[in-house]
DNA sequence: ATTGTTGCAAAGACTTTGCATTAGC
DNA sequence: GCTAATGCAAAGTCTTTGCAACAAT
């Protein structure tokens, strides 16, 4: 446990805002200034690859990571890639009549709700390619 | 409607793979050997915000494209990355409930579900990053 | 002392883009 | 002939990685 890889959990865990690689560095960097753009990534891949941090493969380009591990759905907002907790958790999704129809065996899933945030909700801008 | 753009969309609608765009790009070389890598992302970039076609933002590093522009959903192999019709329309999801809960407007969602393809199911092999 | 981690910079993977040339209508 | 699309290659964006120096136990 090094002083980096701590302070880069506490920011991750600190953030509600499901932050990128880059913008988690950033934070990082402010009580780090020296840490590497390389080390956020390693250890980020370490630590969802441990479970203890979420790695979110969300519409965007980039991947963002959450801090809390456990199952529960987002939010992205369609105009400007904000993220957030959806507040629900898991589904009941018709699995078996995936599996059959598909011929997978299908057993899990990965969910991304689309909306605007409160601050898109009323100027509703055009999509940009960026966040879809 | 160029020579290009027409066996770019055939070969999309011809295949059941949902490819990525080089190995799209692979299919279409076999009948134009001359095609650019760029011109068949441009192409599909250009169609898919026409709605002739989908792009799909899956688990994977890459985007894969769908000919069938209608509204369905797809599983991936997260054994070997391989994507399918799921079979399954569209859901019943509690939006409002996550309207409610994150204070975005939630107006859809995306959905991937996860398993093992036919050919993978027996030896289910470790995930590779690749594809989670 | 040993082992794992860091910073840096270079390389990788995927996608987009500038521009002169060519094809479509 | 005019406009839009192509091929090529270079550039962009995000992420991973090799390696020598360094920190943790």
């Amino acid at each position: 446990m090094t002083r980096q890889r701590r302070v880069i959990l506490e920011e991750l865990g600190r953030s509600r805002a499901h932050p990128t690689a880059d913008e988690l560095y950033a934070r990082v960097r402010r009580r780090l200034p020296h840490v590497s753009l390389g080390t956020v990534y390693r250890n980020l891949q370490e630590m969802a690859d441990r479970g203890l941090v979420r790695r979110l493969t969300m519409g965007g380009t980039q991947k963002r990571f959450d801090g809390d591990a456990s199952e529960h759905q987002h939010v992205r907002c369609v105009a400007c890639g904000r993220v957030a907790d959806a507040g629900i958790g898991s589904l009941d999704l018709p699995l078996e009549a995936a599996s059959r129809a598909s011929r997978y065996e299908v057993t899990g899933y990965r969910l991304e709700l689309l909306g605007y945030c409160p601050r898109c909700k009323r100027r509703k801008h055009r999509l940009t390619a960026a966040h879809v």
